[in-house]
DNA sequence: ACGATTCAAGGACAGGTGTCCGCGTCAAGC
DNA sequence: GCTTGACGCGGACACCTGTCCTTGAATCGT
């Protein structure tokens, strides 16, 4: 320490009021002090900053919250802290967040638990809500539903299709239909589909996108597509890739192309259909989806879609700030973001 | 008053004072209730339930801290929200706090911004701070001995060798020594140390590690070790480990056992080295560290260092609650926990 | 019908902060 | 010496909740 080398430890301080009698100031002029109003002589307002910068005081978030001139926070919600992009997301939207002077509380979400989340933002007054990822769908409805009640501000990125909610996601069924347009101009016919359940309505939009590629081609979902998992929407990762390939390679007639949920499913597929002698994409397609790093790492390189969460923030930050300007709208606002195809090495020509 | 089958939907509740108005009662009567305070007509109780059900109120979260009830809450700052292994014990700790009654502040370090980030968490008054992972050593020894002055209680994991913290971390030194002995036992007697500089403070555990293992077989550390990256420490990812791999195969005698940071870059040396023409564990051996679910997904499976994340976790909290009940102690608990090397099929034989 | 009991009403205070306002003090200008 | 202005002091109120206490009213028992 430059100045003074008195070794006395200033005491512990834990309100404005113990602040004041330190410096041997009023409580109101501390106060105004840390609240930067004019009128005050600089030597006074030196006086109490150096003596804030010696004891380390922070005034009490709650009593100014209560005051009024509250530390606008918002409550996000995930659906795990497992995925990747799901965690990207996060991170770029809390760094938005704090760039617009919002700080974040970050909750994560379980079955039946949601309740107690969106009660603990409601009782923290947070200036809106955000969900990030997929839900129960009753259960985030319900939600939404009590967030309007509360005139609370709420978003959704991911999540499609609760009544009376803001979202912002990714156009997923024109995805899956660039990414099947591809695959059909190969020339495959017959498709594995893991983790992607044609009945499911947590998937539907993955299907609608699938249907729509093979009947512009004057072809019938039901004849080209096969999925193992009407019901197990369970696990999402390598061991389940590799699971479901397993039960596809005891077809009489296995898929000549296989298309992933995500690139986790698509890695574990490839290592079962390598482990089984054949090879990607020689004998057969392999496609992922969300474009992670760990597709540049296989042999081969895997094709994928890039989720584009960058511009996906940027969007889900200006439907949030125009949330949270004029209060929640009338009309919930409903954007979609364009995926883009990330051709690489894991699929090719079919054969047969 | 009107029949109960009446849909007006309820107002907007903000207060207990506006929902004792609503319920025709008192607003002291509506907090004993909230409060379960005994003496009261069940009848009351129950109205006072039906309109809290009904309106969805939430007392205000502030005002009730300020009154001491605090919803006691507990800072965690992150190193960040990419790594695998940060994020199951982020998910772990926070679980184990909910179960004991405690609701989580979540920050993500940034260089530099540590000191806003412990402001926000002392304005919060939570009642203890968590670090996890490795950060700036003079920037966290300083948020330590702020923490220290507001005899705020706080817990580093992963991160040691700041004085009067208390810190539970794995023994990477020991598990580097295991991982060294498994390697000598195989043969190998050169070792390219891939994201693991030999004289940067940060990762000095794990030369010590390596070093005890070498002399304990008469061999010295500069003859039998080399490492590319003395200060670039940035990259922990894939592309890293290809990069630093590339290096090493234009040395003249390039090692036979390659020894990761961790399982990316392991990853990513198994791919730069195959992309040569080298087989593994054939030609030589690579080993990574934290045992991610990925490290199963490759050919050959991966060699690598359980963390062992649950018992850190639990061992993280039996000290955290010894803090939040006694206080910050005198002396600063240190805890190691025991790695599990777990060998595969990326380790074999050395030839040459 | 009367006293005893039960229970809600309502006032009061505390907790830390922000803000307003009247008052006192001090120094400068005339 | 008086006015004027600048500036800090301290009282007051508000924000919302939890808790204590007194008071008043309704209900119950005999």
């Amino acid at each position: 320490m430059p100045s003074p080398s008195s070794p006395k430890t200033p005491p512990r301080i834990d309100s404005t009021a113990e602040l004041a009698r330190y410096v041997g100031l009023a409580r109101t002029t501390v106060s105004r002090v840390l609240n930067q109003q004019p009128g005050l002589k600089s030597s006074t307002v030196e006086r109490v900053q150096r003596a804030l910068a010696e004891t380390g005081f922070t005034p009490n978030a709650h009593a100014t919250f209560l005051k009024g001139k509250g530390t606008s926070s918002v409550g996000i919600c995930l659906e795990n802290l497992l995925t990747p992009t799901i965690l990207r997301k996060l991170a770029t939207l809390q760094r938005e967040l704090r760039r617009h002077g919002y700080t974040s509380l970050i909750e994560v979400y379980a079955r039946g638990e949601s309740h107690t989340i969106v009660r603990h933002f409601l009782s923290m007054r947070v200036a809106a809500v955000v969900f990030i990822g997929h839900f129960d769908p009753a259960e985030l409805a319900a939600r939404v539903q009590e967030l309007n009640r509360h005139k609370t501000p709420h978003l959704i990125i991911d999540h499609h299709g609760i009544p009376r909610a803001s979202v912002v996601t990714l156009d997923r069924a024109r995805a899956m239909q660039e990414m099947m347009d591809h695959l059909l101009d190969l020339g495959h016919r017959s498709f594995g589909l893991l983790g992607i359940p044609l009945d499911a309505p947590s998937r539907l939009e993955r299907v609608h996108g699938i249907r729509a590629a093979l009947t512009a081609r004057g072809l019938a979902l039901a004849e080209c597509t096969r999925s193992f998992d009407a019901q197990c929407t369970r696990g999402q990762d390598f061991e389940f890739g590799r699971a479901l390939v397993r039960c596809f390679l005891e077809l009489k007639q296995p898929p000549t192309a296989y298309v992933g949920l995500n690139d986790e499913i698509a890695i574990g597929a490839m290592r079962a259909l390598q482990e089984a002698g054949l090879t990607v994409p020689g004998d057969v397609s392999v496609t992922g989806f969300n474009n992670q790093d760990i597709c540049l790492m296989m042999a081969p390189l895997l094709t994928t879609v890039d989720q584009q969460i960058e511009p996906t923030i940027k969007s889900a930050m200006q439907v949030l700030l125009s949330h949270l300007r004029r209060g929640p709208p009338a009309e919930p606002v409903l954007r979609t973001i364009a995926p883009q195809l990330v051709i690489r090495q894991s699929t090719g020509r079919a054969v047969r």
